[in-house]
DNA sequence: GCCTAATCCTACTAATATAGTAGGATTAGG
DNA sequence: CCTAATCCTACTATATTAGTAGGATTAGGC
């Protein structure tokens, strides 16, 4: 029921912009995403480039740039981010709704495990397609003033 | 979020001793298992022995063997079989509860995106935890009841 | 006591997916 | 025109998945 390190990185990646541009500063590059979560410079350029493709980031180039948000952040679910990177949902094939494809079952009409596995996908739908990039900034913030940690990605806070 | 086809076909044998055994047929063969479903019987014979050496089923070697049921089925969650054949229910590593593991991210206490996983993870563990076996048994035979389908594996539909 | 039918067991393989790497092309600002 | 950024293609190494091969062991029936 995993997760690749791809998808939990494109996700990581959109909440920090996020992040970044709920403290006003809406553009990021590459390496301070990299940076932040260790993640693998140029690995992480090629999550950035297929969410840039898939029309959720702009970039800039040259000096100056760096990514943000086409897409506004409060119309990015998770789970059109998980679905775009990792596929869906759904932990058997008959049991998706948006991607169905029948399994090797012989009787799909009378099979109790595909009941149960639609169960389970309707479950981690509702609560993936429900939740926005928006959302996931929003408790990360919270979190973070109630205990008064640093916030990253300020104004001012990036260095030279 | 998939299931992997080992752990969907461990399950689907369950699932089918399971109805044998309502049936009136306690025992079958890997063959009988294998053909019922369409999984290569070599395939097959290494989940079942994985299955026996976990203790959820029992063997009978020679002519008139075959596989059973060693621990009941009703006791038998389908959430076990997933994470004995592949792992944790956990999106991601750091939102497991019975496999805590950290991720890569550098501030766990003040992640967004562990919290909603959690979640995830809790969604699907109160489905796949509390269902069993016995009870995907149940509703199967239900289906296939209601819609006078033909029973396999009933008592005496076994070939010579 | 042999034949046969079943599981047991180890090892191997082919295909695919995952996680990254390398190296240059392009573009924009100063 | 230099430099700093993204863009883009291709490649590699490792792990996982989905199976296969081939024999060893065991039990029942004649």
């Amino acid at each position: 029921m995993k997760v690749s390190k791809r998808g939990e990185y494109a996700l990581r990646s959109l909440i920090n912009l996020g992040i970044a541009q709920e403290l006003g500063c809406p553009i990021l590059q590459i390496r301070e995403l990299a940076k932040k979560e260790n993640i693998p410079v140029k690995f992480l350029e090629a999550i950035l480039l297929e969410l840039n493709r898939a029309g959720y980031l702009a970039s800039k180039r040259g000096r100056g740039g760096g990514y943000y948000f086409k897409k506004p952040m409060n119309k990015i679910t998770i789970g059109e981010i998980v679905r775009l990177i990792d596929g869906p949902l759904a932990p058997i094939s008959c049991a998706s709704v948006t991607a169905y494809k029948p399994c090797s079952c012989p009787d799909e009409a009378h099979c109790g495990l595909r009941i149960l596995m639609v169960d389970v996908r309707n479950a981690i739908a509702e609560i993936l397609d429900h939740y926005t990039v928006a959302d996931t900034v929003e408790v990360t913030l919270r979190k973070l003033r109630r205990d008064k940690a640093p916030l990253p990605f300020g104004k001012g806070a990036r260095r030279k």
